[in-house]
DNA sequence: CTCCAGGTTCCGG
DNA sequence: CCGGAACATGGA
């Protein structure tokens, strides 16, 4: 089919789709395939253009963050070796705008989950629970609904491979299902009053609070403390100190990076899992 | 086989 | 407030 193209500079497609924070883009010919929301996509990256099918071309503009200020962004970065090496490795992420609850029920099931276990869960649960939908002879499937998924039992969401993380997915949608948590509530509150009603939901920490906060609501501060961040503030920022505790890592990271620090966070987090031992 | 993975929760100092 | 342990599953 005919694809329309749209102007994209200052962009890495294939990073911002495979940097861990969004786990159902599947690469499909020259390009990747999936969907928003409920929309399926196709996209493929040419040199500084987004090639889309025709009529896609805001819904991806708006999706990609194309209008997120990138150069401003990294500037903002502070300057020392370990951020200004991840600001080269990953030029042209950016963190796109995803559907706040696929977010936020994403990352409750990536508890102690590696990338690619997350990725599958995702895959399951949407085949599964989820809408099918059918499209140029492909076939997608969009994340369950909190409703849809709180209608299920634990043991169905324990057959998709979920593990202990059942337990906290069904409770967390069938909390929102019910009224008791209001996802669109939550995104008109500040960073820390929306933080802590994510909090409320089971199998929601900080961490996770912080990944949905990112990555789901545009809380571009939002930095989420993982293991592979936690190695690099203790090795590359607390060098050589003794009793660094999570709660020291925590402020540190949520004053010294800056207005953007979740931008911040995912760059430093890309290049260190990309390069620490190996791509993979 | 052992170890660990984009954590949360609960429990005892 | 802090460190530990339990919690499932699968890939390295």
């Amino acid at each position: 089919m005919r694809l329309a193209a749209l102007p994209a500079p200052d962009f890495n497609l294939a990073a911002t789709l495979e940097c861990g924070q969004v786990f159902h883009w599947r690469r499909s010919g020259a390009g990747f395939e999936g969907s928003v929301g409920d929309v399926p996509l196709f996209v493929e990256q040419r040199s500084d253009c987004l090639l889309v099918p025709p009529d896609c071309e805001q819904l991806a503009q708006n999706y990609f963050a194309l209008d997120h200020p990138l150069t401003e962004i990294c500037a903002t970065f502070p300057n020392d070796p370990a951020m200004n090496a991840a600001r080269v490795f990953c030029r042209g992420l950016r963190i796109v705008r995803q559907p706040p609850w696929e977010c936020l029920a994403t990352f409750i099931t990536s508890a102690l989950k590696q990338v690619a276990h997350i990725a599958q869960i995702s895959h399951t649960l949407r085949e599964r629970f989820g809408e099918r939908i059918e499209w140029q002879g492909h076939t997608f499937f969009s994340y369950p609904t909190p409703k849809r998924l709180a209608e299920c039992s634990e043991a169905d969401l324990r057959a998709c491979a979920l593990g202990f993380r059942a337990k906290n997915l069904l409770g967390a949608a069938r909390m929102i299902a019910a009224g008791d948590v209001d996802l669109e509530l939550a995104a008109a509150l500040d960073d820390n009053a929306a933080r802590a009603e994510l909090c409320r939901l089971p199998g929601v920490g900080e961490k996770v609070a912080n990944c949905a906060l990112l990555f789901g609501f545009g809380r571009l501060r939002a930095f989420p403390v993982d293991v592979w961040i936690e190695r690099v503030l203790r090795q590359l920022y607390f060098a050589r100190k003794r009793n660094v505790t999570a709660r020291r890592l925590r402020e540190f990271s949520a004053s010294y990076f800056g207005e953007y620090g979740g931008y911040a966070q995912q760059y430093l987090f890309h290049h260190a899992r990309m390069t620490w031992r190996g791509p993979k």
